[in-house]
RNA sequence: GCCCUCGUAGCUCAGUGGAUAGAGCAAAGGUUUCCUAAACCUUUGGCCGUGCGUUCGAUUCGCACCGAGGGCGCCA
């Protein structure tokens, strides 16, 4: 797709090579610093090395031999030293942005790059009878943005959360929950106290060696589908799934599978007997099955040596599954650093199997979440946060805030934007930058509404809507005062207006580097940016209040695109918007 | 011992071959008869962890070291 920018870029490629003086394969136009009053800039260092000529020089003949069409959007040349920078045309900018922003509503900035191709997403995935913490949801809002993103740009995506549901820590539980009942709470309590059946189970077991014979047995049941641990396995796995539900609803969090761990158990056979049919394994011994050392990976394990398989072999068995299933050009995992290792391993076992070598599988690492003592969280160290509870708390912050800044709003409306509020500061703290780094869990920090924040973004978004709804009420019509008649966007010249227009222009470039990236962070710099820029016009341009009815109008246009692209980047991210607030 | 990630302003982070390294928070000061002050403006603040190399040019690439976090056979 070529928005804009792109049209721009390619004009200014076409317009240096037609000038015979730089190869096309150093004609390597960039963005300038920010600093720099120019939109692109081609440095003109390596030409001129080539050419002979000092650079300033070439620069300064390149300028004079440039042919520019009638129509393009290249405004201005300018010579800078070795640089030769490019500016747009301050009409042709607002006329060709604004049509962009409008015409493709909320559709601007999606793209077709990924046109045929597949991606599977694989986010969230939770342990069944366990309450989802704050490192699940890193995984849950890292991943939902991935695949918010991956659609726009066109790709068929396939999100899948891959439930942990299986494995012996199910005999423990399936154990526990014979010995000592059923819990008969709901929701997120359920989870709670089968958490707690979990854990007195496990120390007690460690200190008697028959409780551990009972889970273990009862693991293996489950594994040969016995009906009485089957049931109480399908129970567990239906009131988490029930009990999550609500947190994913809240955060605008969809799959379109839940596989989990158990649909792959059937498989287990066929992925240990092809991993030593193909030689990337051998049976140890001890009856276990290694996978050699290789490349500075250290030995790992495909099966026990009491023949039980392990979390590696299901992740095999998945990756088989999804290339015959999905046949994706790319498999996305969103899980957290520790599990770096585990994942190079697989991918390497994989292709040493003789799979997937036309697919990119990738491993998306988010850091750890430290409370504000620096402590890893852990229900052990009773630090855990628990992500109803969070959001909750969030939310209630939300609404102080409302309560103070703008009681008059309507009840009803106060508890629907400070649930927007409230969540989209959760989401954002786990967004605004980039995954790899490790998180200090810091409250006020964490749901702070101003500098770089969900609320922040949101109040610009709001205050845009705000003057959209005050010119139509003044109108007393439907329809936005706006236009895209290009004399009248001509108008919009204040340095404001121009450097808000030529960030409006960004985004589809935000998109795709984001994409390329795994990095929602770089929507989220575009959107606070975004935020900024608009607040400087809001600020330096009256747009009710404008000179004439013609800069009114093109304002109101300017605003209207604002408003329409910070809600399209903001939904990538998860982050709804309100009306006001 | 080996492997991975990170090290940029007091704090939290962008920038990752090119022009004077940018934001927010914190600190100090200013702006509201005017579209939402949950805002905007100004000021203060940097041997870009250290050293050596590659390059016309390095915060960015390579190597070594230092510091922080994580990982390395029968858990997930």
């Amino acid at each position: 797709m070529e928005y804009t920018f792109d049209q721009f870029v390619t004009q200014v490629h076409a317009a240096i090579a037609a000038t015979g003086r730089v190869p096309e394969d150093l004609i390597e136009v960039q963005k300038p610093k920010a600093n720099v009053p120019a939109d692109l800039t081609l440095p003109t260092f390596k030409a001129a090395r080539q050419a002979g000529v000092a650079p300033p020089k070439l620069a300064s003949e390149l300028a004079v031999a440039l042919q520019l069409p009638a129509d393009t959007l290249v405004g201005a040349v300018a010579v800078a030293g070795p640089y030769l920078n490019f500016s747009m045309h301050p009409a042709q900018l607002a006329a060709r942005v604004l049509y962009d922003v409008l015409s493709y509503g909320d559709t601007y900035g999606h793209d077709d790059e990924g046109q045929g191709r597949t991606v599977i997403v694989e986010y969230s995935s939770p342990n069944v009878a366990k309450r989802m913490h704050v490192g699940h949801i890193r995984s849950t809002i890292i991943g939902q943005s991935l695949n918010n993103i991956y659609r726009a740009l066109g790709y068929h995506t396939v999100s899948d959360n891959h439930l942990g549901d299986w494995g012996k820590q199910f005999g423990v539980i399936l154990a526990a929950v014979m010995r000592d009942g059923k819990p008969q709470a709901e929701g997120e309590h359920a989870l709670a106290e089968l958490e707690a059946l979990y854990t007195r189970y496990s120390t007690e077991m460690k200190e008697h060696g028959a409780l551990d014979d009972e889970a273990r047995r009862w693991s293996l049941q489950l594994e040969q589908g016995d009906p009485q641990a089957r049931e109480l396995w399908q129970w567990s796995v239906d009131i988490t799934l029930q009990a999550n539900r609500r947190n994913y609803d809240r955060l605008g969090v969809t799959f379109d599978h839940i596989y989990g761990e158990s649909f792959y158990e059937h498989m287990m056979e066929d992925v240990i007997a092809a991993a030593l049919a193909k030689g990337a394994a051998y049976r140890d011994e001890d009856g276990s099955v290694v996978v050699p050392e290789q490349d500075k990976l250290p030995l790992f394990l495909l099966q026990r040596k009491d023949g039980g398989t392990l979390y590696m072999t299901r992740d095999v068995a998945t990756v088989l599954f999804r290339l015959r299933e999905f046949n994706p050009a790319r498999i996305i995992y969103i899980v957290g650093s520790p599990q770096e290792l585990h994942f190079r391993q697989l991918f390497a076992l994989v292709r040493a199997m003789g799979y997937a070598h036309d697919v990119e599988l990738v491993h998306v690492q988010f850091g750890t979440v430290f409370d504000a003592q620096g402590q890893p969280l852990s229900t052990r160290r009773g630090n855990m946060v628990y992500l109803e509870l969070l959001l909750d708390e969030a939310v209630q912050r939300a609404r102080a805030v409302i309560e103070q800044k703008n009681p008059d709003l309507p009840e009803a409306e106060k508890q629907e934007v400070a649930e927007i509020v409230g969540v989209g500061a959760v989401v954002y703290n786990d967004l605004y930058q980039d995954t790899r780094r490790n998180i200090t869990l810091d409250w006020d920090k964490m749901l702070s509404t101003d500098g770089n924040s969900a609320t922040y973004l949101q109040y610009s978004y709001a205050r845009c809507r705000s003057i959209l709804r005050k010119a139509t009420e003044d109108a007393g019509t439907d329809e936005p005062a706006t236009t895209l008649d290009a004399a009248v966007l001509a108008l919009l010249e204040a340095p404001a207006e121009q450097s808000l227009l030529r960030h409006l222009a960004q985004f589809p470039a935000a998109v795709r580097d984001a994409g390329a990236r795994y990095a929602p962070f770089v929507i989220a710099d575009w959107c606070y940016t975004t935020a900024r820029e608009f607040g400087v016009f809001f600020e330096q341009c009256p747009v009710l209040k404008a000179e004439t009815p013609a800069l009114r109008t093109a304002r109101l246009t300017l605003v209207a695109a604002t408003a329409q692209a910070l809600k399209n980047g903001l939904w990538l991210l998860g982050i709804r918007v309100p009306e006001r607030m």
